[in-house]
Parts: structure tokens; sequence; C-alpha cells
DNA sequence: GCGGCAACTGAAACTGTTTTCAGGATAGGC
DNA sequence: GCCTATCCTGAAAACAGTTTCAGTTGCCGC
């Protein structure tokens, strides 16, 4: 097995997914991008739905590893912040993700099978963000509920992603209202 | 101009988008959902473009009717709290409505004349909202800023409708956390 | 009654895209 | 050196779906 192509392969589906969305995926579009041709696609993955759903996987297992890590700074509220706030930023590769991710939790409305997929990622970075406020909620003797809260927070993010998504927020004001809605909040 | 079978054509470009996403909108299914021929969808729109274009703006028209809507219960607060949680609920054509503007929101990252019907309605939206927000601060008491509050609370109901359209909230669990996030700030 | 027009039908022709597959290149075991 | 397995190519064949258009029906004005 050619992990290297493989990996290009799923690289280039993402890059794909974030440029024209699942609707417009296109295996040549894919083979253009990770350098090989379409018949490669098909050796590795099958067909179409399979190499789709090869990078959804794949779009999930990102999303997972992001939702778990939390970042290093001092405080709860800190790290919070910083967390939530991860989903926005200027770099490509960000914007990306979250473009790909937004796709993704559009198809799961739709599919069971991603919306299993979507469900379990999303509840890995809500009891990120759970822990964490229990943590600031703790610090500041607060009497938040940190499960509550995190819905609250988590929900709020990924609506503030589709406007940043669409053009109606600049990353910084999404940043600045996920900052007002902790405030808020006493985070 | 036969408006009755425009308009039976158009809420089944609705239903079809709501059952499929736009990814499986077909002449055939939108044609067979409200009982006309493929030909009079191209007779009436021109070709598929035209008609998913039509059914967009017909989506678009309905979000913003549905929120230029301000319900009547007395104060500020209870009208505020019926507003946001409406995008929740048991009836078929509202999460029928909630899912074709999800598809729109979805489309919108990608194609800018959708970004601009998807912003101009969410702005009449969030207008409506911050209105209320303004009402229910002066009866209060509160120092909220009504523009900063009614964007926390408009993206928070689109993401918390991600959740519920994908089956990880159910639409009480939903409005529960509406009310919980209105209790937080206050209102 | 006839002609013109609008609304409408449905299948052949067409288009975009995927799938298939014959064949090439390379590496490794014997 | 030969054989086998794996990785890979790219275009013809196949397929799903859209577009086109010849034709029908109904209505209305003259």
């Amino acid at each position: 097995m050619s992990n290297d192509a493989r990996e290009r392969i799923l690289t280039a589906c993402e890059q794909t997914i974030a440029r024209s969305g699942i609707r417009g995926f296109r295996m040549h579009d894919v083979a253009s991008a990770a350098g090989v041709s379409i018949g490669l696609l098909a050796y590795h993955f099958g067909d179409r739905n399979g190499l789709l759903q090869a990078a959804l996987d794949h779009v999930t297992e990102r999303a997972e590893d992001r939702a778990r890590r939390s970042p290093e700074p001092a405080t709860a509220s800190a790290r919070l912040s910083a967390l939530l706030s991860s989903e926005f930023g200027a770099e490509p590769e960000v914007r990306a993700g979250s473009t790909a991710w937004n796709e993704l939790r559009a198809l799961a409305v739709f599919e069971p099978a991603q919306a299993v997929a979507v469900a379990r990622s999303t509840a890995t970075w809500q009891q990120t963000v759970q822990q964490l406020v229990a943590e600031a909620v703790r610090d500041r003797g607060s009497d938040l509920d940190p499960a509550a809260t995190a819905l609250i927070l988590t929900a709020l993010v990924e609506g503030l992603s589709g406007r940043w998504l669409t053009g109606q927020l600049t990353a910084e004001e999404a940043q600045e209202c996920v900052s007002a809605a902790l405030r808020g909040l006493g985070l």
C-alpha cells in the first residue's frame, strides 16, 4: 500500500471539498490536485463514493484531533477562549478545515452514517470544552452548569463559523463575539 | 403565466431540497413532486440552474418572512424567546424550511450570489432580534449591548439548528438551550 | 370554426462524469 | 533473467441526468 499516495489523495480531497463543496467533488479535480491519475483513485478507493467516504473520515479525524487538543495558556478561561477561537483563523488550512467540516455537517443532515461521525466528533469537542468550563467555574466560584454552557459555546462557535465562511463576519469579529459571550457568562 | 404551476413547482423544489439536499436535486424528482413534466420545468425556469436559483430565492423569501414576524406575547423577553425557539418545531414544514435554509447557507460558502442573499436574510432576522433585545434591556434595566447580543443569539440558534437537524439534539433540547442562554444573559 | 398563443408533455439527443480495463513500470524473490 | 505483485496510467465504454423540441391540449379573440 502506498501511504504517500493515499495521504496526498486525501489531502487533495479535503482541498477540493473546501474549494467546490461536496456538490462539486470531481474525480478529475482530486486527481489533478493529488498529482495522480483518475485510475489510481479507483485503484485505492474503489469508486467516487468510496473516495468521498474516506475523505470525510479524514476530515472527521482531523476535526477530532483538533477538538482533543487543549491549548496551554495558564488559566482555564484563557485555554477555553483559545480553543473556541481557534476555529477562526487567517491561515488557509484553518479555513479549508472549517469549510470541509461545514460541508460534512450539511451532508450529515441527510446521511445517517455521516450524522453518527459528526455527532461523535462534536461530542469529543464538547467534552473538552465542558472540562475547561468546569475548571474555569471552580477558579471563579461561578454556579454555571458546565454541560449546558459547553453546548451553548460549541453551538455558538458553529453558528459563527457559518457566518465567517459566508463572509458575514471576519475571523476577528467572530473571535470578538466568542470573547463577548465568555464575558457575558462570567468566564 | 400559470402561477399555480409555478408555486407548486417551487414548493416541490423546497421539499426536494429538504429531502435530498442540493446535491440530490433532480429535475425528475421535482417534476414528480409537483405533478408536472420535466419539460414544464424547463418551460418556466429555463434549465436546472434557473430552477434551483428560483427555488433558493423562494427559500430565502420564506426565511425573511419568518424573520420579520415578531410573535405577540406580552413582554419583549417572551417575544424574543418565542421568535428564537420557532426555528425548532415538530411540524414537518418547520423542519423542511430549516433543512432547506441550512442547505442554502452551506451553498453560500461557495456561491457569492447565495452569500449575498443569505447575508440579507440573516441581517433582517438579526435586526428583529436586536430590537427585541433592546426592548427587553429597557424593561429590565440591563446593560447588554443589543447588537452584540443579537449576533450571539442568532449565531447560537443557527448552531443549535445544525445539531437538531443532524439528530444530536431534539427540538425541545434546542429550545431549552435557547432559554438557558437567555437566562444567562438576564433576558 | 379557425388561428394564434400559452401551457404543457415526454422521450431522443446530448452532456458531464464515473467506471472499467488493457497495459506499462518498478521492485523483489527465486 | 524470469516471474509475480503492486502501483500506476489514461482513454473508451458506460452511465446518470439534463436539455431540446416536435407535438398535444385548451383557451380566447375574431
